[in-house]
DNA sequence: GCGCGCCTGAAGAATACCTGAAGACCTGTG
DNA sequence: CACAGGTCTTCAGGTATTCTTCAGGCGCGC
C-alpha cells in the first residue's frame, strides 16, 4: 500500500518522503515542513488519530489526509475531529486521491503557488520570484519565461524550435539570434559569481538544464 | 435539500445563510466572510464549479465543500481541481458532512477574511476601511478596489489583465493606461510620507503587494 | 583545417510604465 | 434644475527598461 501511494504520487510530480510507523512520522512531521501529509489510521506503533492528535497539539497545521480502510461514519467523523483535513476510505480511486491531495497543498500553510526546484534554484510562478542558493535574482519578463519553460523540463533538452514558439507564440518571427541572446543574459544573471553553469547547450538541438555538470 | 441542510446545520450551532442560485451565492460570498462555503453542484443558473472557479478568481479562499448526487470520478476530480477545498457525494451522513464542514471551519481562510492585513496596512471588507500604521487612510471606491484585489493575492503578482477584469468587469473597455492611473493615487496616498512602496510593479506582467522591498 | 552553430558585446528600436493635468461623469444639495 | 464637490477616464509627454538585431569571434564536430 505504502509503495503503491509512493509511487504514484512521484509519478505525478510529488516529492514523497515515507515513514514507516507513527512516531517516525511524528519525528518527520516535526523536522520538514511539508505540503501535505498523506496517513494511513492502520500504523504499527500507534493509531493515525494519535498522530494527528499529537500534531495539532504541537502546534503543527500541516494539512493531514487521512486514508483506511474503515469507512464506519464513526471513524470519518472521529478522524476529522482528531485534526485531520480530509479523510478517504479504501478502497479509493487514485485520481480522486491526487485530486485531494491537490487540494490540500493548494490550501497550505504556506499557500505558495507553483514552486519549482532545481538544484539551489528555485522558481516561483505566482509571485514571479526567482532565487539561487537564497539570493533573490532579478529577471526580466521574457528571461523569466525563458527559465520557466526549461524548468519544467529538468533533465530533458528543450528544443530550440519549442523554446521561441513557447517564448514568442507560434506566429511571431524573430531572428534565431534572439534566443542567444537571452540565454546570455539569463546565464549571466544565474552564475554571478562562479557558480557551475546551470543552462547546458546541446549543440544542434537546443539547451537543458540540469542539476550535475556531466561532460 | 437546501432546508435540511440548513437546519441540520442550524440546530448544531451554526450560524447559516442560504443562497438560492449561483450568481445570489457569488454576491453573498463576495459581501459576507464566511468560516466555509457548501455548495451543490446542481444549482439553477450556474453550475457549482462555475461558482467556485469565479471566487477563486476574484481571490477569495473562503473553504468550499461541493455536495452533490454526482459521485463518479471525474466530477470529483474537476470539482476539486476548480478549487473546491472537500467534495462529498449523496447520499451522505449527515454526521459526516458535519464533521467535514467543522475540519473547513478550523483551517479559515488565514485568518478572519473581511479583515486583510500586510504589514502595517490593514483593510477591513465590511466596513470599507483602510488603515496603515493605525491612520485611516481615505480611499475611493475603486482604488479600495484595486487595494483589495491585492491585498487578497500578498507576495503573488496580479496581471494587469486581471486586475482590469476585476476592476471593471470582463466587458467594459478601458484603455490600459486607466490602472496605472489608480495605482499612481493609490500609491500616493498609501505611501504618504515617506514610508517604503509597497505596491510593486512587474515589468510586462502587473503588480504586487509584498511586505519586505526587494532587488 | 573547415564550416557551421553558438557566444558575446554593444546599440538602436520598441515597449511599458510614470506623471500631471484636464474634461467627462456622477451624486447629493439647495 | 442647476450647482458644487468629488470621482473616473483619457491624453500627451517623459523616462527607464527591455527587446531585438547586428557583426564579429570562437569552438565544436567532421
Amino acid at each position: 500500500m505504502r509503495a503503491l501511494v509512493h509511487r504514484g504520487l512521484t509519478e505525478h510530480g510529488h516529492v514523497v518522503e515515507v515513514a514507516g510507523a507513527g512516531p517516525a512520522a511524528l519525528e518527520m512531521a516535526r523536522a520538514t515542513a511539508f505540503d501535505a501529509i498523506v496517513l494511513d489510521v492502520m500504523l504499527p506503533g500507534s493509531s493515525g488519530f494519535d498522530v494527528v492528535r499529537q500534531l495539532r497539539e504541537w502546534g503543527l497545521r500541516t494539512p493531514v489526509l487521512m486514508l483506511t480502510a474503515r469507512d464506519a461514519v464513526a471513524d470519518i467523523v472521529s478522524g476529522l475531529d482528531a485534526g485531520a483535513d480530509d479523510y478517504l476510505a479504501k478502497p479509493f480511486s487514485f485520481k480522486v486521491l491526487l485530486a485531494r491531495v491537490r487540494a490540500l497543498g493548494r490550501r497550505g500553510p504556506a499557500a505558495h503557488g507553483v514552486r519549482l526546484e532545481v538544484a539551489d534554484l528555485a522558481l516561483d510562478a505566482s509571485a514571479h520570484l526567482v532565487t539561487r542558493a537564497g539570493a533573490t535574482v532579478p529577471l526580466t519578463r521574457t528571461e523569466f519565461n525563458l527559465l520557466e519553460c526549461l524548468m519544467r523540463n529538468v533533465g530533458r533538452v528543450v528544443t530550440r524550435q519549442t523554446l521561441i514558439e513557447r517564448l514568442w507564440g507560434g506566429e511571431r518571427e524573430v531572428e534565431n539570434n534572439t534566443l542567444d541572446a537571452f540565454v546570455k543574459s539569463l546565464r549571466q544573471k544565474l552564475d554571478a559569481g562562479d557558480r557551475p553553469r546551470l543552462i547546458q547547450t546541446v549543440r544542434g538541438v537546443g539547451y537543458s538544464l540540469r542539476e550535475e555538470a556531466e561532460t
